[in-house]
This record gives structure tokens, C-alpha cells and sequence, in this order.
RNA sequence: GCCUGGGUAGCUCAGUCGGUAGAGCAACGCACUCGUAAUGCGUAGGUCAGGGGUUCGAAUCCCCUCUCAGGCUCCA
């Protein structure tokens, strides 16, 4: 055996170093600036530690605390921290699972004699955490047979589930046990003589290594995610290799608090949800209502252009509909439960609009000459959400969906959805959401209707309209609806959360259902091809969705109070109102506020409800034809501005449905 | 639906050991008439989410229901 060993680097050039070397004697040969930011290393593709070994031949990376995979190391030890600390202070409690999650990582517990952990106790988790960064207890790996892993873990029955389930789900997040070389490795890391987690690694060197994290919340969560299991204690936290980092992180949450639509949604008046009413059922307020109307009347004058034709349905029907429909079947828990009117015929609140889309379809013989042929229709729906599932106007029990179905022949059909996507991409570009990526759900298995060769060809055409798009697409497996594929628009918001928007439907089973056809050009009859596509989504989620992307600030043409026209004296009030008026006859949406209070306050009071425009009208105006000009975001306010020039300018920002306001210099 | 934590005036919140309800903002009224993010004074506003229980006495302790938040599950 040679006395060194020669390793490649990312950059292609090699290294010789001691045959005793390990990635962390790499990074030190390297630099000590590397040697110092090192926390693991990434050895022929598979992440180790950085006290691994390293051989001949190996092509490594060292993995520094910087990089997404550097933070998701120091926060899967972030949660052992954790985990050891709760042990600490409740001798005998289980922990089960503490994976890495987009912005930190949690840790389920199971407490002894039921206790529960309170917000309190995580700022006594804290300062246990920080006791044992203090120790600065080293991370050892240690890897055993899968007998000495069960009898380590003797008191530890969910650590005991893992290591036996094995081969059976060798993807579990937070399994230790791999197959290496046909024998089964349980690996663990241990930081003290107390405790000791299972788990794959790497991890940092040392505890020591530790230290910018905060724990979150406290939530319940089922073990394996299987509500008839256990459910334990889940504790949330997130950790940074910073605090700047931690801090900043801990800043964007709070903007997204301020952003937060049910916030925005009281505090702008928009819209409320009445304790009287129920439950997930929301009133929209008269700007509420104003802003839900300028998206409506933008949405139908598209699909106007898009050869959408418009219908109407009602809101209940007899049962027998969804029964053909198969909602009853395959959606029940959603609905609502049904009412007995006319001697026992049971009607239905309706959760979606299809089948009576269908039915106008239906209403008379088809011809292909017809296809394709487009329904629209703003359709209110009624869906039974889970109690615990209700939130704001994102997740309500009563929706209104910009719907509609479009029938075509299987020839039409691809070229349909293109236009489709193309149409939805264009349509969120207007209310100013431009970064999307697309998802593709699948064949929900043991939910669905329909052939498996129905549910291919129809995944196959999504699929190829997706990959076509332009833009990403990823895979969500089995998350199709009963009764096809979908392709679901995700679109990034402005502090760069996203958000499932519009959604696309490929259904060959409900015309079949429905015995729907139309006569081709042979004479013969033929079945149409169903798409279902809603563009907002929901009309209510929608607006949520705009309100929280722009933070309140709606763009001029959607907001539903554009102007307001403030008097410095009474004396100014005449004329105040008579710029109201003339951009009133233009259709601008101005209110007008009079001096029964100081300007300073009018002029807050119409900021904090976010108007692009507040006028200020005094003597030097009523004498020139002038406004003053203090513009949303604007730095300073400009005197003396023509009203036709403000007039002009502010029509065509409205007219272009502008993002931006106008500079006012 | 499940877990944890909440629900006191329109909003944000205080309310000690169980002794009978309080502030700021908002609203309304009066005065003030002002040039770019809070004028002053006054008035009104609450079956303390609802119901039941313990107690001489409950916002406060116990039980049930409703509802909200954060999760789990689910989803437009």
C-alpha cells in the first residue's frame, strides 16, 4: 500500500495527501479559510462527514456552511441538538423523526405520561440547546447491525420502526439503516454517553459548530403522517450558519405577517367572514366587492376574446347529477350533506360546475363543426372543508371558480390545452404575477375512474403541453383529480412564496359518463374530449393571493379607491369636488375628504389605506387648475400640477391596466 | 376531523389571589379651517364567544359547543 492517497477535486486537479487523511485534512490542505467554513463532504456523489476517510481515487467536494447543502446539514444537527435537549429535560421522552424542511427542520416527540410541550417550554429547550453548543460535544458516527441497532434503541420503539422497516422504505427521511454492500448498516451519531440518534448523516463536526437557530412552534403530527397512528409533539425550528442570516430570515416571516391578506383584509375593510354566517363563508365589503369586480370584469372580457362563450348554472341539484358524475362516488367527504325536498328526493349543494356544463352540451345534437366549444361561467361551488382546514380566503367553503369546460375532439385536443396554458400564462402576467412554474399531477391510485390507457394518453398529452410551456415543470405523482391529469400554474409572489394557482383538467371520463357526443364528419357518432381549466383558481384565493403579493397596494386600475381629493380649507371644498367629478365622468373610482380634520391626518389615513393618488387642493390650485400630487411610494409630493396633465396620465395608466404607477416630477 | 394555543368594546390589548369591566386607536358630537403620514374636548360602545357546572359570589376554576391561529391530513 502506498504511504498517500490521491483524491480529484470538483476543479479536476488531484491532491496527494497522508493515507490517513479525511476530508477535513483535505479542506486544511486547501486553505484554512476552507478548512475553517468545512462542515462535511461530499465523497464519490454521497454526502459523509468531514472526519471520513478518504482513498485512492475518490472525487470529492468539501461542502462549506454557505451552501444549500451546508445549511441542510447544520440543521439536521440543529434538530439532534434539539432532540438531545428535550431529552434532557423530559427523561424518557421518544423522538421519532427530525428532518430538514424548506426554511429549518422539526423533530416529532412523544413526552412521557402524556405531557405536552407549551410555547413556553421552547425557550427552555433553547437554553438547554445552547447549553449543550457550550459543551461542545463532538458528533460521532457509529455503524451497526441491524440486532445492535434495536437493542441500542431498546426504549425507543419509533427509532425501532425505523430500523426494522428497512428495504421496506429505504427513502424514510431520516433513516439510518442502508444496504451496504447486501448487509444492512444501521448508522447512528452520538454526542454524548446519553444520547444517541439514529440517522444517515453527515453532520457537523462538533455542537460547538452550532448555535444561530430558534425554535418556532409547537404542532401535532401523526406518526408517518397516517392520522389512525400515534400523534406526536411536533417541534418546528430553523437554523442559520449567521445570526444575520437567522435574523433576515426572521424578517421576511414578519413581512409575510404584514402582508397577510386576513390582516389587509380588516384592516382595508375588503371583506369579513361573520361568525353568524359559518365557517369558511365570506362577505365581501364595498371595496371588497370593488376589487372582485375588476378582476371579474377583466376576466370576462378576455375570455370573451378567447371564443369562450358564457353560461349559467345553479347552485343545487337533485342528487342523481353527481351521482353520473361520480362525484358522489369519489368527492362525498367534500360536499356538503344533502337536503330531502319533494318526498325524499335528495339535493346537493354543488362543489364543482362540470356536469352541469355537460348537460347545456347535452341539451341538443352536436356537430364536430361546433368543436371546440368553450363554457364559461363564474361558478359559485360549496365544498365541506375539514374544520381545521379553513384558512382566510384561501381555503373557504364557498368559492366562486372562474370555470370552464372546453369540448373538442381527441384531434383538437393538444392544440386546445396549448392555447389554454398560453391563455392562463397571459392572464396572470396581467395582474402582475410573472414567475411560474408548472406542476403535473397524476392518476391518483385507488381514487380514480377510468383505463389506464385513458389516464396515460391523457398524462401523455399534458405532459408534452407542459414541457412545452416553456417554463419548469415538476412532478406531482397521484395528485390528479378523480377524473384526470391536471396541470396546475404555480406562480411565485412578490416575497417569493408560491402559490397554486390555475389549474388545467383532462377528463375522458366525464363524457363517457354523461354519454356526450357530437356527429364527426363520417356521420358517425363520437365522444368529445372534456378540459377543465379555471384561471384565478378561486375568485376569493385569487384576490388573496394579489392582496398579499402587493402587499396591499393594488395597482391603480385595480384599486378600488384611486383618488382621493383632500381640501386644505372648506373654502377649497367646491373646487375639490369639482376635479372629483371630472375624473368621476372618466370613470376614475374618488372620494372626496372634507377639512373637518387636519390635512396631516386625511392625508395619513388615505396612505394607510394604500391609495396610489392623494390630491391636495388649496388656494394656488383653485386659483391655476392645479392639484398637488402625493403619490403611493412617491418620496416627496409636487405642487402645482395641471389637472388635465394628472388626468391624462392617470387615464392611461388605468387604460393600459399599468403595474406601475406614473413618475410624478 | 386530529394536536397545541387562543376568543374581553369595531381594532390592538390590560384586567393581581374568584369580589361584579379598563386603556389606546376607530366611531359619533362639538369646537378648530389647516399646504402633504395622527388638533382638542366630549359622548357612546361590552350577557367578557355560547351553554352548563362549582361557589355566597365567575371574565377568572371545571365540562360541553362554536370559532380563530399554527400544524397534521386534505385542497381551488
Amino acid at each position: 500500500m502506498s504511504p498517500h492517497v490521491t483524491v480529484s477535486l470538483p476543479d479536476g486537479s488531484t491532491r496527494e495527501l497522508d493515507e490517513t487523511a479525511t476530508v477535513l485534512d483535505l479542506a486544511k490542505a486547501i486553505g484554512p479559510r476552507l478548512a475553517k467554513a468545512a462542515l462535511a463532504g461530499v465523497v464519490n456523489g454521497r454526502e459523509v462527514d468531514l472526519s471520513h476517510p478518504l482513498a485512492t481515487g475518490d472525487q470529492v467536494a468539501v461542502v462549506t456552511e454557505t451552501s444549500a447543502e451546508g445549511r441542510e446539514i447544520l440543521r439536521h444537527s440543529t434538530a439532534h441538538l434539539m432532540a438531545q435537549a428535550v431529552t434532557r429535560l423530559w427523561p424518557g421522552a421518544r423522538y421519532a423523526i427530525g428532518p430538514v424542511i424548506s426554511d429549518g427542520f422539526y423533530y416529532d416527540f412523544e413526552l412521557p405520561d402524556d405531557q405536552r410541550f407549551s410555547e413556553a417550554d421552547l425557550e427552555r429547550i433553547e437554553a438547554e440547546m445552547r447549553a449543550i453548543v457550550a459543551e461542545d460535544q463532538p458528533f460521532v458516527r457509529e455503524e451497526h447491525s441491524v440486532a445492535e441497532g434495536l437493542a441500542l434503541f431498546g426504549d425507543q420503539p419509533f427509532k425501532q420502526e425505523i430500523i426494522t422497516s428497512v428495504g421496506a422504505d429505504a427513502t424514510e427521511v431520516d433513516a439510518a439503516p442502508e444496504e451496504v454492500g447486501g448487509a444492512v448498516v444501521v448508522s447512528t451519531y452520538r454526542n454524548s454517553e446519553a444520547f444517541i440518534d439514529l440517522c444517515r448523516g453527515p453532520h457537523v463536526p462538533s455542537t460547538g459548530r452550532l448555535g444561530h437557530f430558534k425554535l418556532m412552534r409547537v404542532a401535532g403530527a401523526y406518526w408517518r403522517g397516517d392520522e389512525k397512528r400515534p400523534q406526536l409533539q411536533r417541534i418546528y425550528g430553523t437554523a442559520f450558519e449567521s445570526k444575520a442570516e437567522l435574523e433576515a430570515h426572521l424578517f421576511r416571516l414578519e413581512e409575510a405577517e404584514r402582508r397577510d391578506h386576513r390582516k389587509l383584509g380588516a384592516e382595508l375593510d375588503l371583506f369579513s367572514f361573520p361568525e353568524e354566517i359559518g365557517s369558511g363563508l365570506a362577505v365581501f365589503h364595498p371595496r371588497g366587492g370593488t376589487i372582485r369586480r375588476l378582476m371579474e370584469e377583466y376576466s370576462r372580457s378576455r375570455h370573451l376574446e378567447g371564443g369562450y362563450q358564457f353560461v349559467n348554472t345553479p347552485h343545487i341539484t337533485k342528487g342523481d347529477l353527481f351521482q353520473t358524475s361520480g362525484h358522489l362516488q369519489w368527492f362525498a367527504d367534500g360536499m356538503f350533506p344533502p337536503m330531502e325536498l319533494d318526498g325524499g328526493t335528495q339535493y346537493y349543494l354543488k362543489p364543482m360546475n362540470c356536469p352541469f356544463h355537460v348537460l347545456i352540451f347535452k341539451s341538443r345534437q352536436r356537430s364536430y363543426r361546433e368543436l371546440p366549444l368553450r363554457f364559461f361561467e363564474f361558478g359559485s361551488v360549496y365544498r365541506y372543508e375539514l374544520s381545521g382546514a379553513v384558512h382566510g380566503l384561501t381555503r373557504v367553503r364557498g368559492m366562486t371558480q372562474d370555470d370552464a369546460h372546453i369540448f373538442c375532439t381527441r384531434e383538437q385536443m393538444v392544440g386546445e390545452l396549448h392555447r389554454t396554458v398560453a391563455f392562463i400564462l397571459d392572464l396572470l402576467r396581467a395582474f402582475g404575477l410573472t414567475d411560474f412554474y408548472l406542476e403535473l399531477s397524476t392518476k391518483p391510485e385507488g381514487k380514480a375512474v377510468g383505463t389506464d390507457e385513458e389516464w396515460s394518453e391523457a398524462t401523455a398529452a399534458l405532459s408534452e403541453v407542459a414541457a412545452e410551456a416553456g417554463i419548469d415543470v415538476v412532478l406531482d405523482p397521484g395528485g390528479g383529480a378523480f377524473y384526470g391529469p391536471k396541470i396546475s400554474v404555480q406562480a411565485k409572489d412578490a416575497i417569493g412564496r408560491t402559490h397554486q394557482m390555475s389549474t388545467v383538467q383532462l377528463d375522458f371520463q366525464t363524457p363517457q359518463r354523461f354519454e356526450a357526443e357530437y356527429v364527426g364528419a363520417d356521420n358517425a357518432r363520437h365522444r368529445p374530449i372534456m378540459i377543465h381549466r379555471a384561471l384565478f383558481g378561486s375568485v376569493e384565493r385569487f384576490m388573496a393571493v394579489l392582496i398579499e403579493h402587493y402587499a396591499g397596494a393594488l395597482p391603480t386600475w385595480l384599486h378600488p379607491e384611486q383618488v382621493a381629493i383632500l381640501p386644505v380649507r372648506d373654502d377649497h371644498a367646491d373646487y375639490a369636488h369639482e376635479v372629483a367629478a371630472l375624473l368621476m365622468s372618466k370613470g376614475v373610482r374618488v372620494v372626496v375628504e372634507g377639512a373637518s380634520e387636519p390635512l396631516g391626518a386625511r392625508i395619513r389615513k388615505a396612505k394607510m389605506d394604500k391609495l396610489p393618488y392623494v390630491l391636495v387642493v388649496g388656494d394656488d390650485d383653485v386659483a391655476n387648475q392645479t392639484v398637488g400630487i402625493n403619490a403611493r411610494g412617491a418620496a416627496d409630493p409636487m405642487r402645482g400640477v395641471a389637472v388635465e396633465d394628472f388626468a391624462t396620465r392617470l387615464l392611461e395608466e388605468i387604460a393600459t391596466r399599468s403595474l406601475e404607477q406614473f413618475e410624478v416630477r
